[in-house]
DNA sequence: CTGTTAGCGCATTCAT
DNA sequence: ATGAATGCGCTAACAG
């Protein structure tokens, strides 16, 4: 049924070594008898099994991607450009959702080295003791993307998600507010929550702001959420001038609540928020937002890893990249 | 160095028939030696190798994903689907983006192949002749998600574009609209733009409106393709009075052009599309909007292919879902 | 219920 | 530059 190696030496009248040399690409083969080689493949339409070759040389080309959830924009653009890169040295990728789920992640992770992967991206939530006991039992280089383990023990590629929010919150303090609220993620996430929440204490207090607990709700990073907080905001006898959302999606939930309640953007309240997503530009008044180099940060991990699985000498093991406030319409001055 | 079944049956004492019986749950196995066998796998950190079963057995239990680009939000929450579904039934998934280039499509179906994929789902932009020549090539399975071939041979799933769009015009002139203007994809794309756009001109039709070809520009799908082409509208001398979009990020360009004009959604122009993304309930007003059951889309196609590897009886190999129009506030009653 | 024996399709020595 | 032989780690008859 299937036409394997043999076939095709049998039918080009030289050994399976030689076919295999020709289809591996190795220089050691006489013109002539690659030419045969080559008809006697089209004749026959043979296509190398990538799992025999796998078994053999013991490296699949492939590479697998634990994400939280790729139909989160912000990690599907994240796994494009993993893909981008992984394609230019091409490897191909196993693609896992784990929804920051400690059992699942574990668990794909597993079944990825099962696989034989000949390396790891990984993305997801807090990395714990049981993470990197899994990571240990690898034998495969693994990198951290978008995510960073406390010890700092395992390669990784991430942005400095703390000064992103110190950032954003000091443009806010930067124009004069001094009642600053926070819409935050869930403290228990590392990176989108407990990181950027910290990024706002700091620069409230680099501003001699004291820290005002009724000033901040936790939401789930979505739409809804923003608005929820923001109802809750406007209710206050004191009212923030400006508010700091985790989200580019909480951050619009709060623009439109503000709006709707009849108070205007930012001449009333100010938002600001991190992500930077296609829709900051895509609602009135454009959002302010630090811009997370998403994109980048798969690149770069994914250029990592293949450094680190054929050996190659890296400098950095551990990567921050930039971010970059970039500032729209939607912060004004205090009054 | 690598543990493998012939290691664990030594230190248990049994074949590796055994061992590999154990591991796959064959329930042939007297439960004594199957606790012997597991604690010397525990011993010894055994982990059943992929690839090595993938050649001996023919079987991955990986499918291969051709996709336009998993960045694109409307593909990412279609390969959730897939994902989701994937698991389910133990399969794992090899992501390929393919940019609806013909080449780079047949390309990696051609890699997803070699590395035996059990199956393949396949989201594109046209499927060609060239396409077909290439899906004939695989001994394994394949369904189009999200596309359709025209000779209608292939498996697939996918929604009724130009039904959909009809709806959506036809809510358009059911609110006494006669010049209603169309944002439309390239006519290139046969699902998101040439269908669509069909849809339109056949919903004209039903209500006895002329074509009126200044009323169609071709827009990229995004959002500033939107705003461009509402420019070219409100500059007309006879302005349409409704706007029908291919897709929500150009609606909500569009809309914000108007506003930008000093118009008002919907008072003076309103606006439809196809897509209901996330988007479309974060934008003032609300964008009414088509909604296409992306997720299911993903996941009906991949069950399809479940069941197509496993070669069980399926009574409909080309499924089409079932869209709804979602009625938000960026529609009004012509004057 | 368990063990023996062949491959699966290919890369890779080692010769020649 | 080419061929012969071996084994990668496992499943799948088959035999018992």
């Amino acid at each position: 049924m299937t036409v394997t190696i043999y076939d095709v030496a049998r039918e080009a009248g030289v050994s399976m070594a030689t076919v295999s040399r020709v289809v591996n690409n190795n220089p050691n083969v006489k013109p002539q008898t690659r030419k045969k080689v080559f008809e006697a493949i089209e004749r026959l339409g043979y296509r190398p099994n990538a799992v025999a070759r796998g078994l053999a040389s013991k490296k699949t080309t492939t590479v697998g991607v634990v994400i939280p959830d790729i139909s989160n924009a912000i990690f599907a653009e994240v796994a494009r450009g993993i893909e981008d890169i992984a394609n230019m040295y091409h490897y191909n990728i196993i693609l896992c959702n784990a929804d920051k789920r400690k059992d699942k992640e574990i668990r794909v992770v597993n079944t990825l080295l099962e696989k034989q992967v000949d390396g790891l991206l990984f993305m997801g939530g807090t990395v714990t003791e049981e993470h990197l006991q899994a990571f240990k039992s690898a034998n495969v280089p693994i990198v951290l993307c978008a995510t960073t383990d406390e010890h700092g023990s395992m390669p990784s590629v991430d942005i400095d998600h703390e000064s992103a929010a110190f950032d954003a919150v000091s443009a806010l303090t930067g124009a004069g507010h001094r009642r600053i609220a926070m819409i935050s993620g869930t403290l228990q996430d590392p990176s989108n929550g407990y990181a950027r929440f910290q990024g706002y204490r700091r620069a409230l207090e680099a501003a001699g702001i004291p820290y005002d607990e009724s000033l901040v709700r936790v939401g789930n990073y979505r739409y809804e959420s923003g608005v929820e907080a923001m109802k809750y905001f406007l209710e206050l006898d004191e009212r923030p001038t400006a508010v700091f959302a985790a989200t580019d999606e909480m951050a619009i939930g709060a623009i439109h609540y503000i709006q709707d309640f009849g108070l205007r953007v930012p001449e009333d309240v100010s938002v600001i928020s991190v992500d930077n997503t296609r829709m900051a530009s895509m609602v009135r008044p454009q959002l302010s937002s630090v811009a997370q180099p998403m994109y980048d940060i798969g690149a770069v991990s994914m250029r990592l890893l293949t450094k680190l699985m054929k050996k190659e000498q890296v400098d950095q093991l551990r990567v921050i990249l930039p971010h970059e406030l970039i500032t729209r319409q939607s912060v004004a001055a205090a009054r």
